[in-house]
DNA sequence: CTGCTTAGCCTAAGCCTATTAGGTAGACGC
DNA sequence: GCGTCTACCTAATAGGCTTAGGCTAAGCAG
């Protein structure tokens, strides 16, 4: 019996596999192992179980979508980065949607790691609200605004609830419209 | 063994109940026997398994929500209906969390039943709607920008997707403001 | 090279799901 | 009372997660 030298970057990298192509609900361990030429309880040895392989898979996507959002937001401001930044988003989730739906399962509480690593990816988009120059209290609510309508379509995008055989690429472009025109009467 | 004398109807009731308390991965055929009194293997003559209870769960919530929706709408118009309905649209999902994740699984392809009352709840947002007046297909990237709003703040917030200690309320309001500002110029 | 330790992988088993097959018994029509 | 329907049952299959315990390959001390 070979060994196959695992270890948990390698199970972790298998498992976002399978979640993008399959679906998150494919990711369990008998599927992982199997992936991974192995046996189920061999796992254990790399990752804590089922729980942490969600956990592990959902750090990794926050963590690369906070780069994908810096990296959108980088060298523009006001509207234009907001939409750069949406666009960036909508894409991540699109590419991956596996990692993207792990990512919906909130940190657990106390687990100031994945807290931290959320809240990274939240502070991209409070950076990308500086154009409108809003006040304490009422830039966190616009974070707020700006999220739920990201998620909200891109969840809704993933999940089919967009049936009609209408432009999605469009409904998204007045999404941004709306959220930059919206956002602040004093918006640039 | 006495008779329980369940029907569909109760089972469902049941399972609507476990998801709203205990979250939907709680509601599993063992848990939802046990809470009627009866073995697993007797669901099966009123529901045609795990996955026939979830897609029922999920048109009830359909049906609930369209009825709250249609009820905060009724009778107003503009901005008032969109703010009424949106709130309308966020307390249900808070009063019936377990309901709401469920139909958060879409329509599965050609459940016509199940997309016709999708359907239904978005019609009651696009009749809504009528005060921007907006034209053709604008209505209709219309009704998913604010679908795709009041459905990822309320995703958001049932998953703890709002760590800081900000009050949601004033959230809301603030998206509700966005969205009406933001969907036309020509808004009243 | 020999022998010890570590650690990766295994099988076996327990307990949890969902689901199917087939049996029992209460309730209803005649 | 008799037959039938059906609600419920037990038993069993299949597959999930997880733990316990054993085997062995790899690496290191002498």
């Amino acid at each position: 019996m070979p060994r196959r030298g695992l270890d948990s970057r390698q199970v972790i990298d298998a498992a976002a596999s399978i979640a993008d192509r399959d679906g998150l609900e494919a990711v369990t361990l008998a599927r992982l192992a199997h992936s991974l030429g192995v046996r189920p309880p061999s796992l254990y040895h790399h990752v804590a179980g089922h729980d942490a392989v969600l956990r592990a898979i959902a750090l990794r996507g926050l963590g690369e979508l906070t780069a994908c959002l810096q990296a959108a937001a980088l060298g523009r401001a006001g509207p234009e980065a907001l939409a750069a930044t949406a666009v960036a988003y909508r894409e991540y989730a699109r590419a991956h949607p596996g990692r993207y739906a792990a990512l919906q399962r909130g940190p657990a509480p106390g687990d100031s790691e994945h807290e931290e690593a959320a809240l990274a990816a939240v502070q991209v988009l409070s950076a990308v609200l500086r154009g409108w120059r809003l006040e304490g209290e009422e830039m966190l609510h616009a974070v707020r605004v700006i999220r739920s309508a990201l998620h909200g379509f891109v969840s809704l995008e993933a999940g089919g609830g967009f049936a009609l055989p209408l432009d999605r690429d469009r409904s998204f472009e007045r999404l941004i419209e709306t959220l930059a025109a919206g956002l602040s009467p004093a918006a640039g």
